[in-house]
DNA sequence: CTATGATCATGA
DNA sequence: TCATGATCATAG
């Protein structure tokens, strides 16, 4: 009883077999509103994002033909590629940070940033801008040219040094103590349903303690540069 | 619980 | 105004 209106016929596209493919339906994608591409993929629109702060990424995965779904995986798992979108604020520059993936809770020591998760996800990213200025009502927001994208030498250096500060302190059990002001584009923050959630943790005794799950997030700064070279 | 997708909302 | 810390939905 009084659930949600369902979408009547929401459409299933096919992973895209190459790379020119996926591309292709990114520049099918690029000028339109996110309401046609909903109306388009048997969708409703929701009012705000306030409790669908995922919606505009699933509609465009599900328009892309993403298959990993909530796998541990690429969005194309064939193509190794990640999606994220990229909300742009009213002078055309990323609103939000960008949310890559979970922090590992326990290390060993032995993890290095060439084996690390995070690395493989930033490996190949296919960035989609849309427009998120809030007063933008959310179906005629515009989808804007995606590209794909591979860290340079230089970006993923910077990355790599960030990354390696914040795992020594992991390491250390000091994970609990982490705010989201350390790192300069790579940054730690909390990722859970609330503040209340608790996973099992090591502190810094080395004793298993409970804390608040946290993700890497890349900050604005970072995702404002590939803007440029786009 | 963990994974996916992120944006919200408040203090400084 | 804006970044930090908190939060929302859903699948398995």
């Amino acid at each position: 009883m009084m659930k949600m209106k369902e979408n009547k016929f929401p459409q299933k596209i096919a992973a895209p077999v190459t790379q020119d493919e996926l591309l292709q339906r990114c520049e099918q994608l690029a000028g339109k509103t996110l309401g046609q591409v909903a109306a388009e993929m048997g969708q409703i629109v929701p009012e705000n994002l306030r409790r669908h702060k995922g919606w505009v990424g699933n509609l465009l995965e599900s328009y892309l033909g993403a298959d990993a779904g909530t796998q541990a995986q690429p969005d194309f798992i064939g193509l190794g590629i990640e999606m994220k979108t990229m909300p742009l604020n009213a002078l055309g520059q990323p609103k939000e940070s960008t949310y890559v993936c979970t922090v590992p809770l326990k290390q060993n020591g032995q993890q290095v940033w060439q084996d690390s998760w995070i690395r493989r996800k930033l490996s190949h990213v296919l960035w989609l801008p849309v427009e998120a200025a809030a007063d933008i009502p959310l179906a005629d927001r515009y989808i804007g040219n995606g590209w794909l994208w591979k860290p340079t030498v230089e970006q993923e250096r910077m990355l790599k040094a960030d990354w390696e500060e914040l795992m020594d302190r992991i390491v250390l059990g000091e994970q609990a103590e982490i705010t989201a002001r350390e790192g300069e584009y790579l940054q730690i923050r909390p990722k859970a349903a609330n503040s209340r959630v608790l996973a099992k943790g090591v502190s810094a005794s080395g004793e298993s303690e409970l804390i608040n799950p946290k993700g890497f997030y890349l900050r604005t700064s970072f995702t404002k540069q590939l803007l440029v070279t786009a």
